[in-house]
DNA sequence: TCTGGGGTCCTAGGACCC
DNA sequence: TCTGGGGTCCTAGGACCC
């Protein structure tokens, strides 16, 4: 048996957590720049017409209205909460895979002897109990299964948060309930061609021929299908895979048109993913680098472009990068926009034993310059050191809006939660 | 005025290899 | 007259996830 574990209203109740006054009031945790709502707790998904993904400025007067507290995201504090979740999970079974950052399935498969309700809700109990959050448990023989049978924990109030598959009725009965769009790995445009041949729920779907599912929703929705009934096709991954590729892009504050401001925005992003190439030990091959204005402006003139670069050895060296990526700029850098985004990511990544040099290549008199850089990083904080095209002064230029995110209570000593 | 960010996997088709 | 067979690698695009 596989236990699907996710947080209720992640970010809503990481903040909740912290504020206890707003026990029962509607919360909302906002996007980068604070363009839209990205998470709502019950209280504000009761609340019909803040609906989720919606911009901000479109709804800000109902927010206000209905007393609603709305937060800037704060992943500093969302990720260490997250942290703290996990290391419980791991204290009730040795397999667990970290699925998202509020969701981990784990396996339970030695525990059949156990009665698995009871396990689910002492799991429930104590993820409360140590950090404060809400979580439901689903528990079922596949991961799909799973993953419905969280749903229904969380749905039908008398579960209280935990809902156990362990019989055939049990299983079709949660197929019956759950409609196709709600099953996992089945996204909007897959419900939509299912429903059109007359298919609603999960168990309909479970009754469609195998080879129309293969050949509408590939290998992939095959998976799903024969997860429902019960057979297992996506095992637990302990082991995190390293990235295959890390990248970033983030609107700017304010719309920009010039290029040296771009370009340190650009650098920073850089900056940023090869800082965690390097901490998976990794090299890249592939820059990409891409920039675009609001696409959501009828007013502006619109242009996007991006341009890859494939760098001769494969690198981990920010400086390199930044040189790299400076001159991709250029190339696709057109004056006379206001640009929203700038974007990096990196791909073609590699272990860093596996680079091959360059047959010209001299031999790196700068080895271990990076991980001197890093460990003055990790000590004195992310930028004490930086490639001078990111220059700190102007960040004010372009960086975020986060107009109400709250104190990183759990890592900064000056933001502690105080008591009084 | 103001609209998120970071990923994964699969397939088809082209280029290329022996 | 008649022109093979078995592969790999790469990329773009689509669909999905949180």
């Amino acid at each position: 048996m596989i236990a699907l574990i996710d947080c209720n209203s992640f970010y809503a109740s990481c903040e909740q957590v912290f504020r206890p006054d707003l026990k029962g009031k509607p919360v909302v945790v906002l996007s980068n720049n604070d363009g839209c709502v990205i998470a709502a707790n019950q209280e504000a998904k009761a609340l019909a017409d803040i609906p989720m993904f919606e911009p901000v400025f479109k709804i800000k007067k109902q927010l206000i209205e209905n007393g609603v507290t709305f937060f800037s995201s704060n992943y500093t504090l969302y990720g260490e909460m997250s942290d703290r979740v996990m290391r419980i999970l791991q204290e009730f079974s040795p397999v667990v895979e970290i699925y998202s950052i509020d969701e981990s399935f784990i396996d339970l498969s030695g525990m059949k002897h156990q009665d698995l309700r009871a396990y689910g809700i002492a799991i429930r109990d104590r993820i409360k109990r140590y950090t404060g959050l809400p979580v439901g448990v689903g528990i079922a023989p596949t991961k799909v299964l799973a993953k419905l049978a969280n749903r229904r924990a969380k749905k039908e109030a008398g579960n209280k948060d935990v809902f156990v598959i362990d019989s055939e009725e049990k299983r079709i009965d949660t197929l019956k309930w759950a409609k196709i769009k709600d099953v996992w790995g089945v996204g909007r445009k897959h419900a939509k061609r299912i429903q059109d041949t007359g298919n609603y729920s999960a168990f309909d779907f479970t009754k469609m021929p195998l080879s129309w599912v293969r050949k509408q929703m590939t290998v992939v929705g095959e998976r799903t299908w024969r997860e429902l009934q019960g057979e297992n096709c996506l095992p637990l991954e302990r082991l995190p895979k390293p990235k295959k590729a890390i990248g970033t892009a983030k609107s700017f504050g304010k719309k920009l048109k010039k290029l040296a401001v771009i370009e340190e925005a650009c650098s920073y992003y850089i900056n940023e993913v090869s800082e965690v190439l390097r901490s998976q030990n990794c090299c890249a091959k592939y820059l990409k680098i891409f920039l675009q204005t609001n696409y959501h402006s009828e007013h502006d003139k619109q242009y996007h472009n991006s341009i890859t670069v494939t760098l001769e050895v494969p690198t981990d060296n920010t400086f390199i990068l930044n040189a790299e990526g400076k001159k991709a700029l250029h190339q696709i850098f057109k004056p006379g926009y206001r640009y929203k985004k700038v974007g990096v990511c990196l791909s073609g990544i590699i272990p860093k034993e596996y680079v091959q040099t360059s047959l010209f290549q001299q031999t790196d008199e700068k080895a271990g310059l990076m991980e001197a850089f890093d460990r003055i990083n990790q000590k004195f904080g992310k930028t004490a050191l930086a490639p001078a095209l990111m220059d700190s002064r102007r960040i004010g230029e372009w960086e975020l809006i986060k107009k109400e995110r709250s104190p990183r209570y759990t890592t900064q000593w000056k933001e502690l939660l105080e008591i009084s």
